[in-house]
RNA sequence: GGCGGC
DNA sequence: GCCGCCAACATA
């Protein structure tokens, strides 16, 4: 809540100032010359058009850093990069301020700092960690990214995710397909996108659905057919735009046809369906009727949040996105805890 | 699934 | 019949 705070006041700081901060505090990060810019103007402007944001004009500045300082910049495409430097706009300036203070900060990101670490120089590590030091406990804020940035999920970790993790409206697509190896569009592209966010890599989702439209129609086929689509959606063909996962409004608002077995259940399925559908994951009588009633009262979100609440024995804050669904509950079954912090307490510093 | 190309 | 490209948007 605070860190917050640190970066709206030096994203809101005149460039003049920003520029003034970075020097005073010797971070490496230098402005381009006006030259360079020219030189790769275009591609600049292309991304951030691509970010639907206004284009670099003649005095906007950029910051050249080795693209391993700003992950989170380059994982989403937001800078142009160039024989290893990225080129930060100004306006972005603060990923790399608050990922400084982030990375010596957080114990969760040790693992994180010592890959930074191992990135620059000997020289630069030894200047450079007085002063992050001196920020750090200056403008002291929470760690924005708590947790995994990235979580990855295993393939063979699905099956039971899907019983204890996935909203219904995904445990149904899930085991929908696994029972007819196929699914429609809609469904492919509601289910495909939560496994996404759920963290199935690329190569994991193809091999997914392949093993599993493969039994209906062959492999050869769905190479044909659906490789390139899931490929798509992952960011990794055409505008390569990495796709957010559909959010409830989105599903509850679709109009599933016949055959398709997408949307969300407390808003599509039938009483009786819905009734067992509940029933198949040991709820009682009682609960189940206190469900029913919020979807009478077209409280769709809210019958979720109660089945989320029955099956997990815990509070949710309202459910508003089959992701987040997932998210809450791994927080709970999976007490998270970082590898990183078992074998760190011992040498934290080790630069002297 | 839609759009588009041959 | 063969093929490419698109849609999305919650969080802390
Ligand atoms: S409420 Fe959202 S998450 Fe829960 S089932 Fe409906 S769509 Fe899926």
């Amino acid at each position: 809540m605070e860190s917050s705070l640190f970066r709206n006041r030096f994203h809101s700081e005149a460039p003049d100032d920003q520029k003034r901060f970075l020097e005073d505090n010797e971070l490496p990060y230098k402005a381009i010359s006006t030259s360079d810019f020219e030189s790769i103007k275009d591609k600049l402007v292309q991304v951030a058009r691509s970010l639907n944001q206004p284009s670099p004009n003649a005095d906007s500045t950029f910051y050249k850093v080795p693209f391993e300082e700003v992950p989170e910049l380059v994982a989403g495409r937001k800078v142009y990069i160039h024989k290893g430097q990225a080129y930060v706009p100004s306006t972005q300036l603060t990923f790399l301020v608050a990922g400084q203070f982030r990375s010596k900060l957080s114990k969760a990101l040790v693992l994180t700092y010592r890959k930074w670490m191992s990135v620059i120089s000997e020289e630069e590590s030894d200047r450079l960690a007085p002063i992050v030091e001196a920020l750090s406990s200056r403008y002291l804020g929470p760690d924005y990214s708590q947790g995994k940035i990235k979580s990855e999920v295993a393939l063979q970790d699905m099956d039971d995710l899907a019983k204890t993790s996935f909203p219904l409206c995904m445990r149904h697509l899930f085991f929908k397909l696994r029972e007819e190896h196929h699914l429609k569009h809609g469904g492919r592209q509601q289910l495909g996108l939560f496994l996404k966010g759920v963290g199935l890599k690329l190569e994991d989702a193809l091999a997914f659905w392949r093993s599993e439209f493969g039994q209906k129609m062959g492999v050869e086929r769905f190479d044909k057919e659906y490789a390139y689509n899931i490929r798509h959606n992952y960011g990794k063909e055409g505008k390569r735009t990495d796709y957010t996962p559909f959010s409830c409004n989105k599903i509850i608002l679709s109009t599933p046809g016949v055959g398709d077995h997408h949307g969300c259940p407390y808003r599509h399925f039938s009483e009786e369906n819905l009734r067992a559908a509940l029933g198949s994951m040991h709820l009682g009588v009682r609960i189940v009727d206190e469900i029913l009633e919020k979807v009478r009262n077209r409280h769709y979100q809210v019958a979720c949040s109660l089945t989320f609440e029955a099956t997990h024995g815990s509070q949710t804050i309202g459910i508003n996105h089959p992701n987040q669904y997932f998210e809450q509950s791994r927080k709970i079954l999976q007490p998270k805890v970082p590898q990183e912090l078992a074998n760190d307490n011992t040498e934290t510093t080790t630069a002297s």
